[in-house]
Parts: structure tokens; sequence; C-alpha cells
DNA sequence: ACAAAAGTGTTCCTCTTACACCCATGA
DNA sequence: TCATGGGTGTAAGAGGAACACTTTTGT
């Protein structure tokens, strides 16, 4: 023991971030930067960073996710490490090299995913960032291994809406019943019957009406709801089904 | 950017061992070894290793794993990672620093877990280890952050364990249904209706009869089963669920 | 004979599912 | 007035929960 020990691992950490347009389940993607500017453009990632010192990896995180969309104290929940060491190929160190300026044999990353309230502010901040807003399934290329930090974080994600609040994370403070059902049809990709899925949310206690009603829609306007955190709370999370669809 | 980043993070896995004896929750500990016998003797541990060079995780921890019981081809979940840089204080660095002949700020490890059958030629060659295999709920104290990681693994497999069939990892090839009934009551500190529990689990189809039955018990032999592999695979395992308790 | 665990059915009730029409609004 | 999505109830079936006695073995 005490040989072969691997002690110069950079690790980072990459972030999914999920928002929600009302229809569709986005990412946001960035597109790879570099020093050299004819090196490596175009290419889309997930958003990321090497951790720093003194910093946990929900720190770096949550730093990343400042960077990239503005705000602080957002939902993020760890999802596995990627730490196949071939993952960063030669190509791949180098620009690690020149970009950040570090030499490493190896990079270890660990997955995140975040839930973010779309709204206009959102998207006007990421679009000056030059990120972009993608349907979840129309991604198909990232770069290195990032399809498959993608994909696990939606698995996740999907085992974790049922059991826990976080969908209303991904939704304006006030919604429409019809809102949080497109919610769970896009990420679960079926169709919910939404007679039952009525009966069942309201039987629930999770909502609340505002009294307030939808405006300028070319429809019958329906209702807006807030969550009841107290009908979560009281249920233990994480064991307690808070929809069933 | 490229500013104040880790690369000398050391990369360690611990593997939370499970075992049931029949009634309870087992898990492998071993003491901490140190090149020094006086020197941070006594403690209890989870069996972890540092990884190596062009190691991935998954196969540290199954190094680890064959380490500590002999056995290959385990089944091997990761669980989540501790990244707190101050997870590991001065005295411990030191005693890594000692033991693995390494110096580093900083130690992050990645927790798995792994289900095992606890039978006497396991309970022989742990003992021949020195290792030990303790109920999990007397556990209280171990070093540095194990007791966390312990924990953790033992909530991901309450949550895996009803979603994939990996509940029979835990038991002898051929065992009785009250044997299953005692591992789900252990793991999850229930008491499950006997009738119930059987009327679905025959109806389910998980189970086959051997024809043969348990020997030698003072009280009407239970037929022995085992596992019907086919039954499992052609449902999506994680999404459907195997028991209902 | 006795102790100890195996094995077995029924009833009640809750929850799930399938399904179709009228309503309120903006254009 | 028309197009669009909002909002509502019922009946049939499946699945879950509660519950007690007989059987088989070793001692």
């Amino acid at each position: 023991m005490g040989d072969n020990v691997q002690t110069n691992s950079a690790i980072s950490v990459d972030c999914v971030i999920f928002g929600f347009d009302g229809v569709n389940i986005k990412v946001l993607l960035v597109r790879r930067r570099t020093a050299d500017p004819l090196y490596h453009d175009r290419e889309l990632k997930l958003p990321g960073a090497m951790i720093r010192e003194n910093e946990t990896l929900p720190e770096a995180a949550a730093r990343v996710l400042e960077g990239s969309t503005g705000l602080k104290d957002i939902y993020l929940k760890q999802t596995a490490i990627f730490s196949d060491p071939k993952r960063v190929d030669e190509s791949e160190l180098d620009w690690i090299g020149k970009y950040h300026g570090i030499h490493t044999v190896r990079v270890v990353t660990v997955g995140y995913y975040a839930l973010v309230k779309l709204d206009q502010g959102m998207i006007n901040y990421t679009r000056r960032q030059g990120a972009v807003w993608m349907n979840v399934d129309d991604i198909h290329n990232l770069i290195m291994d990032h399809m498959d930090i993608l994909s696990d974080a939606l698995t996740v994600l999907q085992k974790d809406i049922l059991w826990s609040p976080i969908a209303f994370k991904l939704l304006p403070k006030k919604f429409t019943v019809r809102q949080l059902q497109n919610l769970l049809e896009a990420v679960f990709g079926i169709e919910i019957d939404n007679r039952n899925f009525r009966k069942k949310l309201f039987a629930s206690g999770i909502l609340i009406e505002t009294g307030e009603m939808e405006k300028n829609v070319s429809h019958k306007p329906a209702r807006l709801y807030t969550v009841n955190k107290n009908a979560v709370g009281k249920k233990k999370p994480d064991v307690v089904k808070i929809f069933t669809i």
C-alpha cells in the first residue's frame, strides 16, 4: 500500500440546469471557452468548473450555477461521479491545460442538477452570457462525457420528482394545474388523465388557491395556485409520494 | 479562472458492505491500520482505499471489496461524494501521510455500498482479516465522517431495494419466504403482514419453488425458493416495483 | 405434549382508471 | 361565432389492509 496512489487528480463539477417553459424541459448549455479563439470553438457543454481549495463540491456547484444564471440558493442535487481515467482525452487535457493553466493526467467530475424558474429575466440573463436553453430531447452532442452526465441527471430527476416537492421549483410562484401536469408529462414523456390528476392533486392538499386567475389567454382562464409547504413538510420527504400520476 | 484550482486532492473510496444474518442487517468494519502500532489503534472504520492511477472509482471499490471479503463480481453502487475540505482533520491527514506515504491537503471520498451473502465461509474469511460484522443499529462511532457515509448508504439501500431485485443478493441462493420478509423488515425497521406479503410475492412471479425444504428446524420446515430472474428482467428495472410491502 | 414457525382465505375498503360535456375567454 | 383550453363526476375494477387457525417438525 501507499504505492501507485493518485494524488494529482483534478476534481470538477458539471451542472445540468433544468428549466421548464410550460411545454418542454430545457437544459442550459454553454459553449466551450478557450484562450485560443481558433481552437475548439462552438462546442456545447454543461456549465462546470474545477473545484477550488477550501471549497466543497456543493459550493463549487453553487458557484457555477450563480455564474450561469445569477441565482443563489438554488436547489442543487448531486447525481454521480464520472471517474473514467480516459473520460478526458489527450486533446481535452491539452485544452484544460491551456484554459485553466493546470496540468493533470486526470479529471474526475461530479454531476449536479439544478432546477430553476425559466422566466423572461432568466432567459435574458443567460442569453447575455451566451448560454442557450435547449430542449432536453434535442440535445445529442456535447463534449466529453457530458451526454452521460445529462442522461444521468434526467434519470435522477425522474426518480426524485414524485417523492419530494421539487417540481414546484421549475414552476412560477403562481401556477396552473395544467402547467404542473405538462411538467410531469414532459419529465416522464407520458400522458396524464387531467380529471384523475386534479382529483388526486387536490386530495393531497398540496395546492393553495390564490384566488387569482390567468390573464390574457384566449380561453377560459385557469385558477392560479401556490404550494402548500406545510402539507409537504408534515409527511416525511422522500418517503411519502407527493404525486401519483 | 485558472486560479485557486485544487490539483492535489486525493480521492478515496469507502465501502459499506452489507450482510444479512437472517435477522439483522450487518456492516463489515475494519480497524484502522497504522505504521506505528501505538498510534491510532482500535478505531473502527469502513473498508476503503485511495484510488490508483488508471483505475476508475468502481474498480477501486471492487478492489476494496475483494480485499475485505475475497469476493469478485459483487454488486456495488455509488452513493455520494464527501468533499468537505475539513472532513479529514490535521491528525487524520497526519495518519494518512504516515500510512499511505502521501501528502495532501484534502481527501475527497466516494461512498459505495455492496451486498454480500453472509455465509459461514464469509464470516470465517473476514474474521481472519480482523474485520468485524456489526449490527447496523449498534454502530455509533466510526472515524472521520464514516457514520455519515454509512447512514447515507442505508438510505440509498432503502430506496433501491423495493425497485430492483437486489434483496436476493443478501440472501442465500435458496431461501425461505420468511427470510426475505425478515430482510425487508430489518432494512426498513417495520413489521410486514406475512399473509399479505406472501400473496403479493407469489403473484409477482419472482419466486421459483426448488422443491426442497428447510432441514433440522424444530418447527414445520419452510419451502426453499430461488429468484426468477426472467420475471424481473422483463419489467424495466428501477421503474417497476419489485416488492410491495 | 408442547413449543415454534409455516402456511393458508375472506372481507372490507380505498385508490385507480376510463370516459364526455359544458364553460369562459380572446380573436 | 368560433377556437381553445378549463373545469367537472361516476361507475367498475384492482389492489391493499386487517385478521386466526391448522399443520409440521424437533424436543
